[in-house]
RNA sequence: GCACCCGUAGCUCAAUUGGAUAGAGCACGAGCCUACGAAGCUCGGGGUUGCAGGUUCGAGUCCUGCCGGGUGCGCCA
């Protein structure tokens, strides 16, 4: 396959030029150019930074050095490069040809648009969503959810096989508070929604935890907001309600026929709430990702003796823990009185995750709160070996396991988020609102006569102005570094205007409307040449040749925002290139044939980019 | 007490992992629809990168110490 990157008969040649002059291999680690988009247009297109480390260790002067290297590159590049230029104290700039990117542009012009597979025959399991049967989503779910769909995408999208993991909060003490509760109330089960269940859940927390020493504990102890707002939830006189939970507990966990019907019934209100917000979403969680807790339920045990046999873990104070070297916090893998903690179940999905799916890459989109938690239960993983994963071609490898650790969506008050009632803000409220302005945005448009979806049907309307909201929110969301809290601000998550959602579907909107107009059908212009030329040519080019770097890129940092940086920077400079070029009425005819075929490309990047988010593109909106 | 995360323009965020004069969006001000959709484009003001040292050709980025905010830390999940 031909290379999309343009710079890469650049990077080789300089790379040779410096293994002679220093001496090593061109594949050695000190031979790499350092090759970076430039900050500034005025520096040319790429900059190699090689020259001022290089000189440093050599002792020779970096400028002269850069000078030398680029002369003996020189004629390897001539075909693909203006000349050189040694700026600053050692900087090379790089100025490409317009026939390279249109070489590039030809290349990216496939099916694959110049995508590598670089996960083909690897696999990949992502953690996501993480909901608790009987507690409706909340904002917070919203992060886990769309970040660990789209985090699986973007894998997918480099040939991985992806197994999406929902660990689901499906067994335990919590839900047998809940299932003792509605069976001890004249409840008809089969009747129950949501809102019965949460409250169910609420008050069963509500009667079970009453732990005012606890609190006061907390307290003193200088407890953060988090903490505190949970333990409030909590009240006294708890005994009976919780001995009763216990009791219902353990006949659950011994298979009573009649209490794992209800509990399934439990599970199948909370899941269908969750697809429905899926759906809303554009998130892909099909059934089969559920992976919960009860999921696990049989893997506890061998794997708290797996840990004692190889005598990783010790008993303390009765309970059975691990010890880490240079560590004060252990972790707690099973309780004195033989049961099992939420670090137990870690371990065995860990295990189920690498051994039995062959994952190699493991990722799990948890909040940042459970940042120690994770660190733990990855060294208990290695420390044990299971880490070791065997590949389909035969050769084995160690797992990666990686935690996506993002912030917390937080109030006006900087606290976790409360509506007015002091309820939880729940996601399908969000949503509802996201969509609801959505729409208004788009009716009010279309209003407009010379709107191009003036006089359209209000269904269709309707169904365009949700993609616009749900874009909004997604976007807010994913393209900032999702290790930062946040708070929520409506406005800001549905805006449109600036760099939103609706600003890339816009842009595709426009280019489907140009190619819409231009009565071309894709193969008119399929052999046109790529045009590169213009200022705003050559930006919108540079910018589209990155797509599958950034894809990879992405998918290397677990970090969505790269691609969503990428997918604007593609706007921004196709519109720049929309104001500045004319395309249907550009002369001669190969001119307009090669913007066509520019903008058609454009419109499959940003189209295929949005896709690994999960966001919809409208060709009208 | 110990550990980890975060402090960048009025606000929300970047800065490709140590590179050139710290950039975008929002908001504010001035322009651009008789060439394709103004959800757009162009121009402008706005900064002691929390503070103080250090490392070097070069520091928002690395090291040390402070200040401010947050989160977590044995029988919850």
């Amino acid at each position: 396959m031909a290379s999309t990157d343009p710079v890469e008969p650049i990077t080789t040649a300089l790379r040779a030029a410096i293994a002679r002059a220093i001496g090593c291999e061109p594949s050695d680690q000190r031979a790499d150019p350092v090759i970076r988009p430039s900050a500034n247009p005025k520096f040319g297109d790429f900059q190699a930074n090689f020259a001022m480390a290089l000189a440093k260790q050599s002792g020779s002067k970096p400028r002269d050095l850069a000078v030398a290297i680029a002369e003996a590159a020189a004629p390897g590049c001539e075909p693909f490069a203006e000349p050189f230029e040694v700026a600053g104290p050692g900087f090379i700039n790089i100025r490409l040809k317009p026939e390279a990117l249109r070489r590039a542009l030809v290349a990216m012009d496939s099916p694959d648009l110049g995508v590598q597979p670089l996960g083909a025959g690897r696999t990949v399991a992502v953690d996501l969503c993480g909901v608790n049967v009987a507690k409706q989503m909340h904002v917070g779910h919203l992060r886990a959810t769309i970040i660990g769909d789209t985090i699986a995408r973007i894998h997918e999208r480099l040939g991985w096989t992806t197994c999406r993991q929902n660990h689901l909060g499906d067994w335990g003490l919590p839900i047998a508070m809940v299932l003792d509760r509605l069976r001890n109330e004249p409840a008809n089960l089969d009747a129950l929604t949501l809102d019965d269940l949460n409250r169910a859940y609420r008050a069963a927390q509500h009667e079970g935890r009453g732990d005012g020493a606890g609190l006061a504990a907390a307290r003193a102890a200088g407890s953060g907001p988090h903490r505190l707002a949970e333990l409030e939830l909590q009240c006294e006189d708890a005994a009976a309600a919780l001995e009763s939970a216990k009791r219902t507990l353990v006949k659950l966990q011994a298979g009573d026929l009649e209490l794992v019907r209800d509990w399934q019934k439990l599970i199948d209100v909370t899941m269908r709430e969750v697809y429905e917000s899926a759906r809303t979403l554009g998130v892909h969680l099909p059934p089969e990702s559920e992976r919960g807790e009860s999921f696990f339920r049989d893997k506890l045990q061998p794997a708290i003796q797996a840990f004692v046999d190889s005598k990783i873990a010790e008993r303390d104070q009765g309970a059975l823990v691990v010890r880490f070297p240079g560590r004060e916090r252990p972790l707690l893998i099973q309780k004195s009185d033989g049961a099992a903690l939420y670090a137990t179940t870690d371990l065995a999905a860990l295990r189920y995750r690498i051994q039995d799916l062959g994952a190699e890459k493991v990722i799990y989109c948890v909040d940042a709160r459970q940042r120690d938690h994770f660190i733990d239960v990855f060294d208990a993983v290695e420390m044990i070996g299971w880490t070791r994963v065997a590949r389909r071609d035969g050769t084995t490898t160690e797992a990666e396991l990686v935690h996506v650790p993002f912030g917390s969506v937080l109030g006006a008050d900087r606290k976790p988020l409360k509506t007015r009632s002091g309820e939880n803000f729940t996601l399908k409220a969000l949503l509802d609102e996201a969509c609801a302005r959505g729409r208004r945005e788009v009716h009010a448009r279309a209003a407009e006569a010379t709107s191009p979806t003036h006089g359209w049907p209000a269904a269709e309307l309707d169904a365009i102005g949700d993609a616009v909201g749900i874009a909004a929110v997604k976007y807010a969301d994913l393209s900032a570094d999702v290790t930062r809290d946040y708070i929520f601000d409506l406005d800001r998550m549905v805006a449109f205007d600036g760099d939103t959602g609706p600003y890339l579907q816009y842009a595709v909107a426009r280019i489907a409307s140009i190619i819409q107009r231009s009565g071309a059908a894709g193969t008119s212009f399929a052999q046109a040449p790529f045009p590169a030329d213009a200022p705003e040519e050559r930006a919108l080019a540079l910018a589209l040749l990155r797509h599958g770097t950034a894809i990879a890129q992405a998918a290397d940092e677990d970090a969505p925002s790269r691609l969503c940086q990428h997918l604007s920077a593609v706007a921004v400079a196709f519109n720049g290139f929309y104001q500045a070029c004319p395309v249907l009425k550009a002369e001669p005819e190969s001119l307009r044939l090669g913007r066509l075929r520019l903008c058609h490309l454009t419109q499959r990047a940003l189209t295929d980019g949005l896709g690994l988010l999960g966001i919809a593109v409208p060709q009208r909106m």
